[in-house]
DNA sequence: GGGGTCATGTAATAGGTTACATGATTCT
DNA sequence: AGAATCATGTAACCTATTACATGACCCC
């Protein structure tokens, strides 16, 4: 998996990208990915970045170009990227376009183990994500009409796009979990709790 | 962020889970959750399963029982959740449950930096990942089909019944990329692809 | 002119994955 | 009987995160 490819961290990907467009020292790669806030879709940590640039320059994905120095502060190497990082950038992307890959999403780790808590508190902490998600739906909103009212074009909002697709989806299937656990009829609720009365015994 | 809690990965949520019903030694964890299909939820991995163990018992969550051999075979040492182990199991439960977390999938990573491969070679990657969306989702579907028919109550399949909807939301978000990409009258192909021929300069 | 925060990087530590090891059992 | 697989664990290696360091600039 990790084996594949040389360098693995997906936030080498973006730093390919960047090179691929201008020479950059890290921590201007850094600022600049913050900037653009892609450090909502890419994990990004000070500490991971340099060790990403090593990683790449073993690869003979980047190389190291200068190294200035102004005045007295700590010198600055500059990196480009070469024609294998090119090549990389683009068969790296195209993959993770094309196929699918197999995560472990928090929540979903969660569910698998749900059974252990009690029904109501489990409606109770539902009803709280409930509202954590419409936080996190609002503030990505929030995003996407911010940049385009600023005039960027929404292919570069893609990503942000897709998340409130997923944040929709994500509701609509609690909304639903709840119902069924509540059900005035068949709901699962007085199994469950059954259950538990057992166990805790 | 790993650092609130004094074990990190989720596998170690598993291994409280299944401690809490009886003591196991960790060959025998490992199997069990393999045979459940736990290993879809939570990435499980042979090797750090000795390594969550030992975690665990540093942070005084699971305490080891008693080591027996037989035969010739290695050592197997016994662990049983402790008291602060339960606690831990049941708020980290409740907190994956009403929080939601900022994740990464790679998807997203992929999306934010899309534009950096041309559109039509885009449009055809994404139908390819569309072909990999229905595999993944025919096998999740087979996965409840088979567990409901052998008996099994419904609230023990959630973890697969959430993993449908995203991948049905994944679809749809794809389906309505493609589209805006490829409209005939205000699709955005067009510039899209002029970008490139200037940055292929 | 002293206290934050920016700019830039290195080092120490902890976490996770892969590879290795080895007797037992089962298959052919 | 030799090959493959199971059972069980340890060790080596990489990766990633946190902590540390230090001069410059800016604010009040």
């Amino acid at each position: 998996m990790a084996t594949r490819r040389k360098v693995g961290n997906l936030l080498a990907l973006a730093v390919l990208s960047y090179l691929s467009q201008r020479p950059m020292h890290p921590y201007e790669l850094g600022r600049t990915l913050r900037e653009h806030d892609d450090a909502r879709s890419i994990k990004f940590n000070h500490g991971s970045l340099y060790m990403v640039f090593e990683q790449l320059t073993r690869a003979g994905f980047v190389e190291p170009r200068e190294t200035t120095r102004e005045g007295a502060r700590p010198e600055r190497t500059v990196y480009a990227i070469t024609d294998a990082g090119r090549a990389e950038l683009e068969d790296w992307l195209r993959e993770l376009v094309a196929e699918p890959r197999h995560e472990y999403p928090q929540f979903v780790a969660a569910l698998s183990l749900i059974a252990a808590l009690p029904p109501d508190d489990v409606i109770a902490l539902l009803r709280r994500r409930l509202a954590g998600l419409a936080e996190a739906r609002a503030e990505a909103q929030g995003i996407v009409d911010r940049t385009l009212e600023a005039g960027v074009h929404p292919l570069f909002l893609v990503e942000e796009e897709y998340r409130l697709a997923l944040l929709d989806a994500e509701v609509a299937f609690v909304e639903g979990f709840v119902a069924r656990i509540t059900d005035p009829d068949d709901g699962w609720a007085p199994q469950w709790a059954a259950w538990h009365e057992k166990e805790d015994r």
